[in-house]
DNA sequence: GTCTATAATAGGATAGAC
DNA sequence: GTCTATCCTATTATAGAC
């Protein structure tokens, strides 16, 4: 998924160790001395690179969400009716999750932990400005097939922190997740299980009905 | 849901300001002077009522989980068949995250910082046993509910990380949640909505079924 | 672009007076 | 049970040599 050029850019390789390190332990939790020392540079030199250990937060996550947003752009671009853009699309998510265990909770983290952030900084404004599109882009597909009568009525709000809450938080959820589950679940096999799952939640649901 | 008696040990109204501020920024983001000056004490103070820091975060998460807990077995042993059981248990889960909206940030929290803490505190462990029992509970209901019948054979597992990333999450998500919503997730109204919203997404799914 | 040195501040934790 | 004083270490960030 992510690739490994033969020339990396110092920059690169600090969003990369910084992407690893706040997936794991968060915002507060890391100072940039760890960072540094994973890179193999001296801590003074992250700010050539970066301003403010808040700018180089905001930029790690801008570039997952960039990425997360130009594979949803390409997805639905593939077209079909409005359940098939829909389930290939969690499809697709749940792959980019399972292929990048630090996206997930480093997606959650900072949506917790906007707190920290100053919130006028240009990357940040690009995360977020990405996120509304993304969630204007599924909410409209998800209208679209409530109105050609393939989904169910339903209350749209709700139904995209549904959808956040099935994708993104499993893959967030660490030692947690491992424990319900019993096994790792980045396994490739607990990835597909994980699909299915999505996918049978949303046809049929779970209660069985009773026929009519 | 939290009683405000006439007097509050020092003991209790410390591990009421961190539970909020633990929420806001989690572990490492908080400071023990932060929580002094809430309470109004001295930061040396704090030492006298729990040995460290990491095990004042232990003894605010145990206690949000051990309520949970209380809650859940009461619910459960209100009796019924498994559908009713699970459905009223969801409804009742809500109202409790609805009611006290530190508990599913600090519950969430927590499942991505046990990095920070030792592993070996009381009431760590006593967390976590909580944690396994009632996904034990809420994993026999289920499958109680499979071999009657009344709900579709799926995977316990990955049903148990879905069920929590529906109820707790949103509840957990901040800003994000409220700008998706484009209101306060915890009004009642929208508490209903997100009700109704779980009700329908495990009664009848999202995809509407073609007419056998 | 990276380094050393340093500033200024805050962190968790302990000792001992009251 | 709370306080002041203190210790040691870590933090973000800057200045300036190379």
């Amino acid at each position: 998924m992510t690739a490994a050029p033969a020339e990396q850019s110092s920059r690169d390789k600090i969003l990369d160790a910084a992407e690893v390190l706040f997936a794991k332990r968060g915002y507060a939790g890391i100072g940039l001395r760890e960072v540094a020392e994973v890179v193999g540079l001296g801590k003074s030199s992250l700010f050539h690179h970066f301003g403010s250990k808040p700018e180089l937060y905001a930029a790690v996550a801008a570039r997952i969400l960039t990425r997360i947003e130009a594979r949803l752009i390409r997805t639905l671009a593939a077209g079909g009716d409005p359940v098939t853009r829909l389930e290939r699309w969690l499809d697709e998510l749940v792959d980019l999750l399972a292929a990048n265990p630090t996206y997930a909770r480093l997606l959650l983290r900072s949506l917790f932990e906007d707190d920290d952030l100053p919130g006028d900084m240009p990357e940040e404004i690009d995360a977020h400005q990405a996120i509304e599109r993304m969630m204007a882009s599924v909410g409209t597909l998800l209208r679209e097939g409530m109105s050609t009568g393939q989904l169910r009525a339903a209350n749209v709000q709700h139904l995209l922190l549904t959808l956040v809450g099935v994708t993104v938080f499993p893959f967030a959820s660490g030692e947690f997740g491992a424990e319900v589950l019993g096994k790792d679940f980045f396994d490739a096999a607990e990835v597909r299980r994980r699909k299915r799952e999505l996918r049978d939640i949303l046809r049929f649901g779970l209660v069985v009905q009773t026929p009519r």
